[in-house]
DNA sequence: TCTTTTGTGTAACAAAAGTTACATCTATAA
DNA sequence: TTATAGATGTAACTTTTGTTACACAAAAGA
């Protein structure tokens, strides 16, 4: 089953004795929607390898207050966890799924280890930071060149393009969570955007028109 | 003088072999205070590793606004060169010299090779990603959570650490620049910041008492 | 059914940040 | 010396974002 999936995904990028040795020593898991996958201040052996869902990466301060980071989708990894021990920041980096997933998880004693052996596993391995740098640079652009109302329509776009699906199930509340602005704003803003013939509002539902 | 300083500053770092081979292929480079050192949106076809000295890395929009996101200083490395094919994005990431800087250039098809061949690399190169990304989440928070005049006073406090001077040669204008607001507004929270006995204005100057 | 919880719409106001305009002041070049 | 360019201080105003308060509607539960 995992076999299958991994070879299914991954043989295009993967050496056939790489996939047979994550097959080995990965764990499969598979996760629930709104299920939490890693929280992260929390020490990290292990690395995930996205076979299939959305995850949501998002970070968090002392206040409890959030911001989302990016999407992880099929083939991702999640590269922050390489360096979890290394941060001593108080803030913490969080992965909730956005739809039921299936992950595999590497121990990172791997990761050197395949960096000698593997071609491909170096070509990942540097792929995955640059791609999670430039989104990271993609978050950075979005915070400080954006105001409420661009951000609020890239988050909306964003997330219909993840989920396949242009008619997003949600709440005001939980978009203001999201973007780290009050329910009051999002629902302004939202209503300006229906107006503009960009979306279309409905009860814990919101249709993405134009993408 | 090339190869002192780089067994000086990297002899712990790196291997003697090593060490050799960056001095082999590597082009050494110096920079003056102000100069422009990278540019990406450009190809690069080569690192820069730090031999001392201080780089600001920011974050340049299509209009041409701009955004500090951190600084390089000795034994750091610019990771995000590595990627700077695949970034289709059109921003750019700049660098640009805030002392005189001493720089050695590697070739980036090294790169790979001597991930294979010395562990202190492979070490080097995933720390190097490692606290590049935990910096980008540490401008992602600034961005996110905290207000201009925080913001203000976290970009003097950093600046001082950087230059290990407590006095900065600068001028509101170029602060509202790195952090993408006006000259009104900085003048306005700096004037703030001396009321409240942080900082000592002057021209072209200013005095960070608390840090 | 009636009640409660949750989600949404909106007004009124407050705070933060951005803009325009202008007055000084200082260093430097002519 | 005088003129000019660059740097700073500040007032007045606008826009954007955040907050408080409340009305109402839909869904869920008793």
């Amino acid at each position: 089953m995992i076999q299958e999936k991994l070879k299914e995904y991954f043989s295009v990028v993967f050496e056939e004795d790489l996939i047979q040795e994550i097959i080995e020593v990965g764990t499969y898991k598979k996760v629930k929607e709104n299920e939490l996958l890693l929280d992260l201040g929390d020490k990290f052996d292990k690395i995930p390898l996205m076979l299939n869902g959305a995850i949501k990466i998002s970070r968090e301060d002392d206040n409890g207050d959030e911001i989302v980071l990016y999407f992880l989708e099929r083939g991702d990894t999640c590269t922050i966890t390489f360096g979890s021990g290394l941060t001593s920041s108080k803030s913490k980096v969080r992965g909730v799924a956005e739809k039921d997933s299936e992950v595999v998880f590497i121990p990172i004693h791997k990761l050197e280890e395949w960096l000698v052996k593997y071609k491909s596993w170096r070509n990942f391995v540097i792929d995955s930071y640059n791609i999670r740098l430039s989104e990271m640079l993609e978050a950075i652009d979005t915070l400080a060149f954006m105001k409420m109302d661009q951000r609020l329509y890239k988050y909306l776009t964003d997330k219909v393009k993840i989920m396949r699906d242009s008619t997003l199930n949600t709440t005001h509340q939980k978009i203001a969570q999201d973007l780290n602005t009050s329910r009051v704003v999002v629902s302004r803003l939202l209503k300006q955007l229906e107006n503009e013939g960009k979306i279309k509002l409905h009860r814990n539902k919101i249709e993405v028109l134009e993408f």
